[in-house]
DNA sequence: AACCAGGACGTGA
DNA sequence: TCACGTCATGGT
């Protein structure tokens, strides 16, 4: 824990000065006009925070959710493509996909084997939901679902002020020397959440800028060269 | 040709 | 608890 720790809402100003807002989550029905290959700016539905709105695009999120695990939007967009064209973003439709042809499908996010499982373990979890939005703690017991896509789903599917920490979020804070590279998961997702207002909106674009910053200058070792957030904090 | 990608799980210490 | 190997494919 560092005093620095106040930086947070400067920093969340800064990125936001820097790229726009960043319209996540991305959903195959509202494709930006300019998709880029860093993930995106100004990509997807900038400044729409009320998406998703019908069930199937909820589904699509946790489908992405799992899909983007180590594993780059790209290539988990062309698995959702995929699945779409199978007409498979329908939890009853993903069910009865046979597994060769969902691994087939999804081949290109990597991890299939696993991936595959996920997607159906998870998919029967939804629909015993049957609508409900369910907890944190529930969403943890789905195999294949961890602290990171358990918040990602919580905060883009169903619009629940959980932050999400991802491995960027930790590079970027890290070199800032704003946290210790061993902090836990848990901790640092609580450092958001006690030092920004209780927003979905906020907290949707923050995670989205930080990937869109570590994207320009935390892809590749040395991390930070350069980064301009040095010079606010 | 290594290294990375919007992680999670299982194992053994 | 915690460090470490494993899972798989594609892009740079």
């Amino acid at each position: 824990m560092s005093k620095h720790v106040k930086q947070i809402m400067n920093i969340y100003h800064k990125l936001y000065s820097l790229y726009g807002p960043q319209g996540w989550w991305p959903l195959i029905s509202h494709e930006g006009r300019n998709p880029t290959k860093t993930g995106a700016v100004r990509g997807y539905h900038p400044q729409n925070y009320d998406l998703p709105q019908m069930r199937n695009q909820i589904y699509e999120v946790i489908l992405g959710a799992i899909l983007t695990q180590n594993t780059s939007w790209l290539q988990a967009n062309k698995a959702l493509i995929n699945l779409h064209q199978l007409n498979a973003i329908e939890p009853e439709k993903l069910l009865k996909l046979d597994d060769e042809i969902l691994k087939s499908a999804i081949r290109c996010a990597g991890f299939l084997n696993q991936k595959s499982t996920y997607l159906k373990e998870i998919t029967t979890f939804f629909l015993e939901l049957n609508g409900r939005i369910p907890s944190r703690k529930e969403l943890l017991q789905v195999k294949g679902v961890g602290n990171e896509t358990a918040d990602s789903i919580l905060l883009y599917a169903y619009k629940q002020p959980e932050f999400v920490v991802d491995a960027y979020t930790l590079r970027i804070f890290a070199h800032l020397n704003l946290v210790d590279d061993n902090i836990k998961y848990m901790e640092l997702k609580e450092l958001f959440q006690s030092n920004l207002p209780t927003d979905v909106p906020i907290y949707q674009e923050y995670h989205a800028l930080l990937v869109e910053h570590a994207k320009r200058y935390y892809k590749r070792k040395p991390y930070g060269v350069d980064d301009p957030l040095k010079l606010i904090i």
